[in-house]
DNA sequence: CCCCTATTGTG
DNA sequence: ACAATAGGG
């Protein structure tokens, strides 16, 4: 694997009126009330199916203004990282595709939504918008006082949840509040009356001319999404294919090929038994609903896939109660949950070894190959995750915030919400959270998860002769059998960046200061 | 969704 | 000598 010279991240270089025509005499005969195309506002729900915003929106008598606005201005708005700027790109082309053939377009927008909406809505004379909702502290606010202006303007606005099975405020402790535990949150959802079935895609979408005055619209192009400096995003393009038609075909193989093995194969990272929903799912491309109602099926229909399914959906169980937590600690991307880990004495991040463990070139093969991974794909499989998570936060000693930023810039599936409640929960800081003495063992956890270190030759080449007994230990084998693998420890790949018994020593003391 | 060490059990 | 298990970080 190379990195481009200099490259240290992927964004680092930085972040109508309507046609009155027959439609004249309908509007004459409803009066005062008013009249105008329906703007839809797609944020994260990049989809036509199961968006019940789109769906409300196709069922009111009026054309519509598809919207789609790039915002990095909005106060409080957290930049998309580079991978998944990139996605974006590509799920709003796919997006604007499948909108034009239902007979409608997609409209782009750069800039602040606060202006920019309430514009378009003024100048097409709107009578109603409609999206889907959204849980960030600073998402939140904005969407409240865009809809108190359109209301006050006369633009009718509705919301929806279209994201999550159940809104976070719906799953309920007793009458004290949210959950901070995974299970009793998890067990409390499922009793929960079901999401429902999904909605199909509209069969038609009229679109509404765009108006003079309205805010000017960008091409895809001018949004500015792909990257500049070098092209890192070949492999990128070479593994996934973003937008709804994608997303609905990965759920297929996965219920077809992936779902019966799921339980034990889902912590192999050289098995292809994982999903690969997630940053299809990031993007709104499928909706959990979806996705709860194709596993439920699936099984009602081939009862072996049962504990498959219950494990898979209980993966789409974490991420509804990331957001739940995510929801009710909206500083949590950048906080500790338990404050108590403010004390943590992280290390002041020694630049090169921050700068192996990005580039995969830290020592140890499993952790290398995750990093990897993420690097070349934008994706990295979580048994990986976690282990290159905890070498960071606890071998290395360094803030898990600084490893949730890496994440967050080069994954396609960076969520607001999962990728900081994850990385909480590996550094021992969050919600349920594992408990801090947990150390991942990079050279165990390979040899346990990647017994034929097939996971590791895939990302390391530089030591695919080694044999397996030293795949996941380099550092260790005798000198004759690194020779004979063409392996040069130091030259080839790099010797362990730290020792495991020290930096697991130095964690554990470290983490004595923020013991109870 | 863990690892390490000490101790006891087994041949 | 090794496997299985307990206890603790």
């Amino acid at each position: 694997m190379t990195l481009p010279a200099g490259t240290m991240a992927r964004t680092g270089n930085s972040a109508h009126k309507w046609g009155l025509t027959s439609d004249r005499k309908q509007k004459m005969t409803r009066g005062a009330q008013k009249q105008g195309p329906s703007i839809v506002w797609f944020r994260d729900d990049l989809r036509l199916a199961d968006n019940q915003a789109l769906t409300a929106a196709v069922a009111a008598p009026a054309p519509l203004l598809c919207v789609y606005i790039f915002d990095e201005e909005s106060e409080g708005f957290r930049p998309h990282g580079g991978a998944s700027r990139w996605w974006l790109h590509h799920s709003l082309a796919a997006l604007g595709g499948e909108i034009s053939k239902k007979g409608g377009r997609l409209d782009l927008f750069r800039g602040r939504a606060k202006d920019i909406l309430p514009a378009l809505a003024a100048a097409a004379s709107a009578g109603a918008a409609f999206w889907t909702r959204r849980y960030g502290g600073a998402e939140i606010a904005l969407d409240t006082v865009l809809k108190t202006r359109l209301v006050a303007a006369g633009v009718k606005t509705q919301s929806f949840n279209g994201q999550l099975l159940h809104e976070p405020w719906e799953v309920k402790r007793g009458a004290r509040g949210s959950f901070m535990v995974y299970s009793p949150y998890w067990r409390a959802a499922l009793a929960l009356p079901d999401a429902g079935a999904p909605l199909d895609a509209p069969e038609k979408i009229l679109a509404s001319p765009y108006s003079r005055g309205a805010p000017k619209r960008k091409s895809l192009d001018e949004l500015g999404l792909l990257p500049k400096r070098c092209d890192w995003a070949a492999g990128l393009s070479a593994n996934w294919r973003p937008g709804e038609k994608g997303a609905q075909k990965r759920l297929g193989d996965f219920l077809a090929n992936g779902l019966q093995a799921y339980a034990s194969a889902r912590d192999r990272p050289a098995d292809d038994a994982i999903s690969r929903l997630s940053p299809h799912l990031r993007f709104g491309e499928i909706s959990p609903r979806q996705i709860f109602a194709a596993v439920r099926a699936a099984e009602t229909e081939r009862p072996e896939l049962k504990a498959g399914a219950s494990k898979f959906l209980g993966e789409l169980g974490w991420r509804e109660f990331n957001y739940h937590v995510f929801f009710s600690h909206p500083n949590a991307a950048t906080t500790n949950l338990q404050r108590r880990f403010d004390a943590m004495p992280w290390r002041d991040p020694p630049l090169h070894e921050l700068k192996a463990w990005r580039r995969g070139q830290t020592g140890y093969p499993l952790v290398d190959a995750g990093m990897r991974e993420l690097w070349t794909t934008g994706f990295m499989h979580n048994r990986a995750r976690m282990a290159a998570a905890s070498f960071l936060v606890k071998h290395l000693l360094i803030d898990w915030r600084i490893g949730e930023e890496w994440f967050w810039d080069t994954l396609c599936d960076a969520d607001p919400a999962n990728n900081p409640m994850n990385w909480q929960w590996v550094a021992g800081s969050g919600a349920d959270a594992a408990p801090y003495f947990r150390v991942f063992n990079p050279v165990l956890q390979g040899e346990k998860f990647d017994p034929r270190g097939d996971y590791v030759r895939r990302w390391i080449p530089e030591l695919a002769a080694l044999p397996d007994k030293w795949i996941h230990k380099p550092w260790a084998a005798p000198a004759a059998v690194l020779l004979e693998a063409r392996v040069e420890l130091g030259k080839t790949y790099p010797k362990p960046v730290v020792d495991l018994a020290d930096g697991r020593d130095r964690a554990l003391k470290a983490f004595e200061a923020v013991r109870r």
